[in-house]
DNA sequence: GTAGCATACTTGTATATACAAGTATAGCGG
DNA sequence: CCGCTATACTTGTATATACAAGTATGCTAC
């Protein structure tokens, strides 16, 4: 076990960002690069509190919130574990679709429709909390999976959340890449829905007439602000939505 | 602000459940009841403190958990103050229907359609994770909002994990509301897809044809054992799945 | 051999304390 | 009147410490 600690990067106690999310990144890395795979037991929190020299309460905090996200699971008594399902979270995380192409081993390319500055119509303004005819940036792509397309993706984003959105080639980076590198959202919301394509859209995803889609439209919000509204269109023979969690705070209201 | 302090409840330091939770049930309690509305402070930590006599780090749990799920918005420097956006999240908690259903003030009616033991096909028991051909409990049902269908049930329960199941009376206590009463689930996996519905499924929820239907599968685990395995089907142009939240811990993988 | 007990190690929770850092406000000086 | 500063209050994080309680293991008594 001690070669598994002595290997840990260093923490640095005077960092812009807490110890304990360090810790959980440390700990994400190792798992997500297979260092520590499903099952494996994790060093006991006295074993992380000396590897790393921070008390027991702060590592505690980081197990506990890796606990809560589904990463690793804890037995009281035993001792914490890798879990045995990597969750698949696409509805709690915000997931890049590329990412989730590349995981796969397929390719990913992104087709832009269109890319422009619009004016926003009554429901786009309200969904953006803007006045209405507000300016805001339009884009419109379509997402490819080794050429068979897998996603439409509609995308308006508050130009004063994100002014250079428009300068970006989103050919080479996507959409929620971009946004993602820029800030963290403070908050989001999700709405799924199924849905019969517009025959533009069928005719997009490659579908065939009657299939239904699935539609999940997304609002991020940072510091109050409506940053981006994205409605994300599946085909519904070809995706599915899932997630995967410990529900140790989840209740029925 | 010492009215609302002086009557909170007392926090029982030898109970069964944690002091940190018994202060975050004390809170949502507040928050659902429309005791404390949206945007309306909450009593400071240190207040708190004084007030439930506990220390300022078991008050910051509760409220830090409650933050993640969205219950409260925290700002640094500021104050605690209740969401604006009552959460809607169907896709985190375990929502029973009828209360969904009367919380809109509409009335809930469940029809069962079949209430059996059977034997599991290589599928369910796959998905069940007991041997193949083993006796599961089986249970469909359509649930109507005023008279609409609205939710179409088909769930297979472990015997070994709900011995009871089949006793129940179902037009009175929804199976879900039956199974949360029992046990609180350790874990559970949402798959949502878009499907056309079976001529049969279309007929009992009174849609027309060629109409989408959301369908979501959920399995829930109780000690490693699955719970139950239950696939909700709703009609797209009725329905639609959401949740919100804060997104403090979430991250792109 | 085996049942039961003691022990060591694990996670879970609670507390007191400390300091950092963000927000609002009162009050002062110009 | 305006702008600055000091101050008070808030949440955010980190630590040391303590005890409770669950799990596994090895030892002892029979």
């Amino acid at each position: 076990m001690s070669a598994i600690l002595d290997s840990f990067d260093n923490i640095s106690k005077a960092a812009p960002e807490p110890i304990y999310q360090q810790i959980k990144k440390i700990i994400q890395q190792r798992v997500t690069s297979g260092e520590w795979p499903a099952g494996q037991k994790l060093p006991s929190e006295n074993e992380l509190v000396s590897a790393l020299a921070v008390s027991r309460m702060t590592i505690n905090r980081a197990l506990r919130e890796l606990t809560q996200e589904g990463l690793i699971k804890r037995v009281h008594g035993l001792g914490s574990f890798v879990a045995e399902v990597p969750r698949h979270a696409s509805l709690i995380e915000l997931q890049d679709i590329a990412l989730e192409i590349e995981a796969d081993g397929k390719r990913h390319r992104a087709r832009i429709l269109s890319q422009e500055t619009i004016s926003a119509s009554v429901e786009i303004a309200r969904q953006m909390e803007l006045p209405t005819a507000s300016r805001v940036y339009y884009l419109c792509a379509a997402h490819y999976q080794d050429d068979l397309p897998i996603q439409l993706e509609t995308r308006y984003v508050n130009p004063a959340a994100m002014p250079e959105f428009m300068d970006q080639d989103f050919s080479r980076i996507t959409p929620t890449a971009y946004l993602l590198q820029q800030f963290k959202p403070d908050e989001m919301e999700h709405r799924v829905r199924a849905v019969i394509p517009r025959r533009e859209e069928r005719e997009l995803l490659a579908m065939q007439s009657g299939q239904p889609c699935l539609q999940l439209t997304r609002r991020t919000w940072h510091q109050q602000q409506v940053v981006t509204h994205v409605t994300l269109t599946y085909p519904g023979d070809r995706y599915e939505l899932g997630a995967r969690y410990a529900t140790n705070e989840y209740q029925l209201r």
